[in-house]
DNA sequence: GTCTTGACTAAGC
DNA sequence: GGCTTAGCCAAGA
């Protein structure tokens, strides 16, 4: 297992485009760790303060958020998400939204800049 | 070394 | 859609 791994899933994440969403297994895939997407939960819950990583664009595979319905954390995602535009319809971002990762040519994907 | 715990998922009801 | 089960695997105790 690559020690790195979490630099793998921050560049997957930070890949994901404004306005876009996709789940843990896809930010997985992306990052070489298909099949790990609690590896990708795991990663995102230990990021250090006063990073830049669109966290709040990766749900789960069903589209709902992984908090608590109710949380401030999940409070907190769901309005960064209305900043972009993605209004939560009961607790889920909307198909138009989600599955990002059909649309793009996973060429173009690389490891993020220092 | 062995639990236990997850920002998870797929399959089967 | 929900619920349960089983599988997964890194981290921490």
């Amino acid at each position: 297992m690559n020690p790195d791994y979490r630099e793998a899933i921050y560049g997957a994440v930070m890949a994901i485009p404004y306005g876009k969403t996709c789940a843990y297994q896809d930010v997985a895939r992306l990052a070489g760790l298909t099949g790990r997407a609690r590896l990708v939960g795991r990663a995102l819950k230990e990021l250090p303060e006063g990073h830049q990583l669109p966290w709040y664009r990766v749900t789960r595979a069903d589209r709902s958020l992984a908090f608590d319905p109710g949380s401030s954390d999940f409070e907190r995602q769901r309005k960064l998400l209305l900043d972009e535009g993605i209004v939560l319809l009961r607790n889920r971002v909307p198909k138009v939204h989600y599955s990002w990762e059909n649309d793009v040519d996973l060429a173009l994907w690389g490891p993020p800049p220092d």
